[in-house]
DNA sequence: TCAAATGTTGGCCGATCGGTCAGCTAAGGT
DNA sequence: ACCTTAGCTGACCGATCGGCCAACATTTGA
């Protein structure tokens, strides 16, 4: 027992968000992983039912965040609503980079899965928020829903602060949507 | 002989690029594309060295474009340079719709592939482009690049006509870049 | 002190992958 | 009629994949 059964599940856990994230989840086999976390094949498999246990629990925060920045959107309407859409959207994008960037690239491997987020839904629902705050049409919207998550990829490219990061993606948004910026 | 080797051929690349592209280059087997194409695996392997030459092939077209493309803006500056930077961004994502996309989702599995389109530095030289036109930060135009790629990625699911979709990826980007619109 | 529980591992399994090969069919030239 | 050649295929191969299991090591509590 080198390490507790939490730390190992931690460390599990952060080896496959970074594997998955560059190589993709089919890219990723369970040996990677364990080389990377310094266990056995046999030991995730005792941590985790499966490889696809692995992808669920790493991505299980990201699914309540979304549900509740929908929830908050629900409440507002109009440029309102797409203001804080463009917000919400940016610090969950920066906060779970390696997780939006697996659910962006492996959007095929998880599809119809009941137990992930709902990628198409809460897609949907932004899109109507986003749309909100102007006559923005579909491909406008989608094309800055794309970005977002996709701009991650090149965490490691870019040498920005997260600050600067966070005020361009900002920024570049409204921009896009035909929103006015301070 | 069913079909002629040229068609064969033709309809093999014309399986594997939908294939690549809805189910990415590891997530489709020889046997899927020759499922598609009605024909045998063995039969894949007698027109294509092998998997990798089918992909290497129904990329081939993309390379020269983008070439042409920087060879064109090399004589341009400033804003001039990044107004046909974005022009033309726009028009080879719509043309080479699918192949964009592969090159994106599977830019891991592409990499440092010497005979394939070299991704990183043709991003380079058309980031250059598009700063030229503004101060836009590198955070923008990285944004942007990645969103005209990627937006081709809901091609069924963006039912707007080509030419609505066009002007929208334009006036979207070149708002983005901090540039006038018509 | 010694089980029981917990954690770890090498070795193995069936499935699937990309790729090879001998041999089949059909068309074309002589 | 015959042979050559191009096109095509089923069967097979080695490698790798996700996953399983018996056995072993270590800690814990009575």
């Amino acid at each position: 027992m080198a390490r507790s059964a939490t730390t190992m599940r931690a460390d599990i856990l952060d080896s496959a968000v970074r594997l998955f994230a560059a190589h993709g989840f089919r890219g990723t086999s369970l040996q990677d992983i364990a080389t990377d976390a310094g266990c056995s094949k046999a030991s995730l498999l005792y941590h985790f039912t499966n490889k696809d246990a692995i992808l669920t629990e790493l991505l299980a925060p990201v699914g309540p965040e979304f549900a509740a920045l929908e929830g908050r959107l629900a409440e507002l309407d109009g440029e309102e609503a797409a203001r804080a859409a463009v917000a919400g959207l940016v610090d969950l994008s920066l906060r779970f980079r390696l997780q939006v960037k697996i659910l962006l690239q492996d959007v095929d491997a998880l599809i119809n899965r009941p137990e992930l987020p709902d990628v198409d839904g809460i897609t949907e629902r932004l899109t109507d928020a986003l749309s909100g705050g102007s006559a923005a049409p579909q491909a406008r919207v989608w094309a800055w829903m794309a970005m977002l998550g996709i701009i991650l990829t090149s965490a490691g490219e870019l040498t920005l602060p997260e600050e600067t990061l966070r005020a361009e993606l900002t920024r570049g948004a409204l921009r896009t949507l035909g929103l006015q910026t301070d």
